[in-house]
DNA sequence: AAAAGTATGTTGGAAAAACAACGGATTATA
DNA sequence: TATAATCCGTTGTTTTTCCAACATACTTTT
């Protein structure tokens, strides 16, 4: 148990929280560790969700079978990270299934208790709360932005409310993203390709400059 | 004061609060009001956010301008809605605006305030963190549920992602949307003439019966 | 340095969506 | 009841994307 809190100290959720403090925090928020073979169902759809997990090792995946059987891979959970988490607040039964894609090792925590911290009103339920919060508004900004994009009718219109956006975080003109280019046709939800050719196009239109991994965005 | 706690005791982040304790907490959580007049600026561009509001009176919109000066309207905010609360939790500098549409009265409320509760642990500070959580997760899953529609490539897959959702949240191979066809549309990022012909092939198809709002969703 | 692998750009034909315009049906309003 | 307004489906044309295949440049490995 100590071993596999050392392993998650480090994640975001535990934040600022005292190695020492883990282990009553485990108690006071109904800790469970579990354990999956590769191949197991996590969490399944329909299922209603009172905890949710932390990924201590292994690796997970995020799946939707749709009405035709059709499976689409939603995300993969890396140790350390949370998930469930969203699903555990609200009334609404998850649509997705979560599946162990290794041998994992799970935690999995009270999502009532974590909000409604016990009488001594513990210095950890606090941070904890604030992580939590972090996480899911972090998520919450994350998922509006790509919708900003990918709510635009053409790869180029996309193309170009995602750098501007870009341009507008990082506060430049000139900036570098984190996406190849396969990624970012992923992100956008078109193709690649024509993703590559719209931005060849931009380039010559003179609407920007690129190179590998480094845009600049000019006058129109 | 007291006319203004009034109107908004009924909304999500307050629910389960008693009205008496309403006004402690507003001292507790740095509660101010703002009025606005019609077309000013409510939060701006790139402005660090430390509260988050509370639309008590009018009507809010979320814009973004591109970097090419275009405006695109992301949301509108009805009184007893809450908004820039991810923001608010983020170390990110928000990339859109929000402006009055028409003279607005806003609850700005501390965000650090809220999560970390004040040393004797007020009932209501539990609660408003649960609230909170729940509308922010709330958010998240609507978000996430969109982005596995939009994602599709084509019309007919987001048509079918879209419903194959709702039969699975309605546990009924039969449902009502609560959208009309332009609604959807918007929310899928198609156009609506575009999706109808859609919706019409798969009529014919024999994937689906529909009429108005109501959808039943056949075996292939 | 050669070879293999990976990332990116280019192109042409097929497929799909956007767009515009219209007609019928339903609903709201005078 | 007449009229206007809104919603929805249809169709033909234009535009855009998808897809597959290939070329080039860059990286990693041996």
């Amino acid at each position: 148990m100590i071993n596999e809190l050392e392993k998650i100290k480090d994640s975001v959720l535990l934040q600022d929280i005292k190695v020492e403090e883990l282990s009553s925090m485990l108690g006071c928020l109904r800790g469970v560790i579990k354990h999956y073979k590769k191949g197991e169902e996590v969490l399944s759809q329909g299922a209603e969700i009172k905890q949710f997990g932390l990924l201590i090792e292994g690796k997970l995946q995020v799946v939707q079978y749709d009405h035709f059987g059709n499976k689409s891979i939603l995300s993969i959970i890396e140790p350390n990270q949370i998930f469930a988490e969203a699903y555990a607040y609200v009334n609404k039964l998850p649509s997705m299934n979560v599946e162990a894609l290794v041998d994992s090792t799970v935690l999995f925590l009270d999502s009532d208790k974590l909000s409604s911290p016990c009488q001594n009103c513990c210095s950890f339920h606090k941070q904890l709360v604030k992580n939590l919060l972090f996480i899911i508004s972090n998520k919450n900004v994350n998922l509006t932005e790509k919708i900003e994009c990918m709510a635009k009718r053409t790869t180029k219109e996309k193309l170009l409310t995602f750098l501007s956006l870009e341009s507008i975080k990082q506060n430049s003109k000139e900036f570098y993203i984190q996406y190849d280019r396969q990624a970012l046709a992923d992100y956008l939800g078109v193709e690649r390709s024509a993703m590559s050719a719209e931005l060849s196009k931009l380039k010559n239109e003179g609407m920007l400059e690129y190179n590998k991994n480094w845009f600049k965005l000019l006058q129109k």
